[in-house]
DNA sequence: ATCAGATGCTAAATCGTTTTTGCAGATCAA
DNA sequence: TTGATCTGCAAAAACGATTTAGCATCTGAT
């Protein structure tokens, strides 16, 4: 009948052409009505109607790419913030508010300020399936958080094309962001300082690179103070739940002590819940530090001292890097280490901040 | 020279066309450097690196939407999370997981299982200068949240021409999800069961839409079962801090309360505190409820007793309306209502849960 | 009957990329 | 010297959309 073209099969996802198709015009006016310019482009009210119902029909969806390839807009930019499904994402926000800021800032002139901020998440361990990763087709640059060992390995095998900027994890060839190595001893010192000597660190299995940092540095200069070991109180998570489990099940087993270090704040609330449950008062009976990644720490009963850096500066310093390497100043990977904040409040026997 | 084609001025991002110009070579040869296939394709060792200076020189970033649309890859449904700047997302990783569940459970076949998340942000009360927000140039559908009064006022102006669902948020012609009206009401009758008498509730400035709802819902229902109005204490923000900073002024101010309502788990915090500090006992001297939007109010001390909605069923509803929609079953916009869990735990005299 | 202006649509150009095809020149074997 | 094979690259097609230019046909006025 009315076929101008050469029609194509109409596999797959329906498309201008395919509502063309079916409606017997062309792809021009099937675009002006799409897009509600079918008065200034003089379309005729029936036909109008006719591609709408075909586009209803065939369940029309645009494809975003050619949108924005087409009509050009200056905020092609994209930049992913990669996380697996299983670790919450407390600093998405401040990645986003980090790169916003960083953008203003100038770093990386080239997007006129402008760009797009995706999500990707993967089970973790399956960093290697995520569509887009090895061809670069989804973004131009990314953060990657809590990646598992194998996610490592993968990306130690595989150099991603584009500038990548890692978050509490090293690997050759990356750029990456890390928190100060010091975070456990600092907190062995903290509650050393406070006249405590048995003491204990809890935190969750399987280690992670940072939180085994943390309590390696912990245990090592806990021991060098002290002359002693401290006892380990193994979690099955980073939960409040599994630190409330671990501690109850700990204090039940016996050993006594009076400072604790927990290498998340998630495992020092829920120690707090079992500490308080066998009867021992925070701080006096045993002192309490974490390591502040949660904000409401200050909220606890009683306020959480801790040692270590906060997601803020982790956010900034990984934007700053990311913008830097877009900017393309060679092959600089750098590796930066965020400086610790330690914040001394009531739990650990300060006055509370 | 070698110039081949009547070659574009440089303006703008640099592309392969540029790359090309620059190094006296086709747009394909630089492509197949770019994307390190030029073994394949046999070029020149001396030409590659010709290549490769051009674009480091040039900082060239490659669009990904023509990278994308190029490439053909299936997952091209983009779907947005738009949010304020000010408002925290802790509701990301519920919306993304709640996202990919409804796909992976076969709603919206379109999209194969596949798709990709963007996260865009905007200053409160600035939504309409969203790029792409208007034009749909950015995403197929979106699920707005923390949308201030103009930022409503403006949606309601402009229709936005793709599928969209409201969260806590109710305009005419959009699809929302709500939480069920009586939280209010549910929080006054839980104190007063417990047998409180002298109520006040504790909400931030401005209230929302859904704060209103909270705190009107709790007053009429309070003065109905009582005969006597409650306290308003009224914060500034959200926030713990505002939550204390109020609750200390108003306690200061002596009116003597046994039971608080608090619309947000950030408020009740800061209120905890401020209690504790007056030498109030929670629950004996004064019961306290809240909405159950802190994954961690079973770990206050003492845990928090709450009646509301949780994110996680917000973004499950929220994320079967959006793909419901993205499917095109007509123009049906309808408002959910989110069913309320009430959570009864030592904070309003109930056993711990 | 003729021309001007509407009216309604098609065709083509374009966005930036990748891949396929093809062509010229060099190299090699006989 | 003549094919055959290899090298190195250019040209063109394609992805899916939007916009512009242009071409018929119809309407109304003269």
């Amino acid at each position: 009948m009315g076929k101008t073209k050469p029609t194509k099969k109409p596999r797959g996802r329906a498309t201008v052409r395919g509502i063309a198709a079916a409606a017997g015009v062309s792809i021009g006016s099937v675009s002006s009505v799409l897009n509600n310019r079918h008065v200034e482009r003089r379309i005729a009210p029936e036909t109008v109607e006719k591609i709408r119902a075909a586009a209803a029909g065939l369940g029309y969806l645009p494809n975003i790419s050619a949108k924005r390839l087409r009509s050009g807009g200056k905020n092609n930019v994209v930049l992913a913030l990669v996380t697996s499904f299983e670790a919450p994402i407390p600093l998405v926000n401040h990645f986003i508010i980090a790169l916003r800021a960083a953008m203003a800032a100038g770093k990386f002139p080239q997007a006129e300020g402008a760009f797009s901020v995706m999500i990707e998440m993967f089970p973790a361990g399956r960093l290697h399936e995520l569509p887009g990763l090895l061809t670069g087709d989804h973004f131009n640059a990314a953060i990657l958080l809590n990646t598992t060992a194998e996610d490592d390995a993968f990306l130690n095998r595989s150099p991603l094309p584009y500038p990548v900027v890692l978050v509490n994890r090293l690997i050759a060839g990356y750029a990456a962001v890390v928190e100060a190595p010091e975070t456990g001893s600092r907190a062995a010192e903290i509650l050393i300082r406070a006249k405590r000597r048995r003491l204990a660190v809890i935190h969750g299995s399987p280690l992670t690179q940072t939180t085994r940092a943390r309590v390696n540095g912990f245990m090592h200069r806990g021991a060098e103070l002290l002359g002693r070991p401290a006892h380990e109180v193994m979690a099955g998570k980073l939960s409040e739940t599994a630190g409330y489990d671990a501690m109850r099940a700990f204090l039940k087993r016996g050993p006594e002590i009076d400072g604790l270090y927990a290498v998340s704040d998630a495992l020092a609330l829920g120690a707090y819940r079992a500490l308080k449950e066998h009867g021992l008062k925070i701080p006096s009976d045993v002192a309490v530090v974490g390591v502040g990644d949660y904000e409401i720490s200050p909220f606890f009963d009683p306020p959480l001292t801790s040692v270590g850096v906060s997601h803020q500066a982790l956010a900034e310093e990984a934007s700053r890097l990311l913008l830097q390497q877009l900017g393309g100043v060679g092959a600089a990977r750098p590796t930066v280490t965020v400086p610790l904040t330690e914040t001394l409040r009531a739990s650990s026997g300060h006055r509370a901040g």
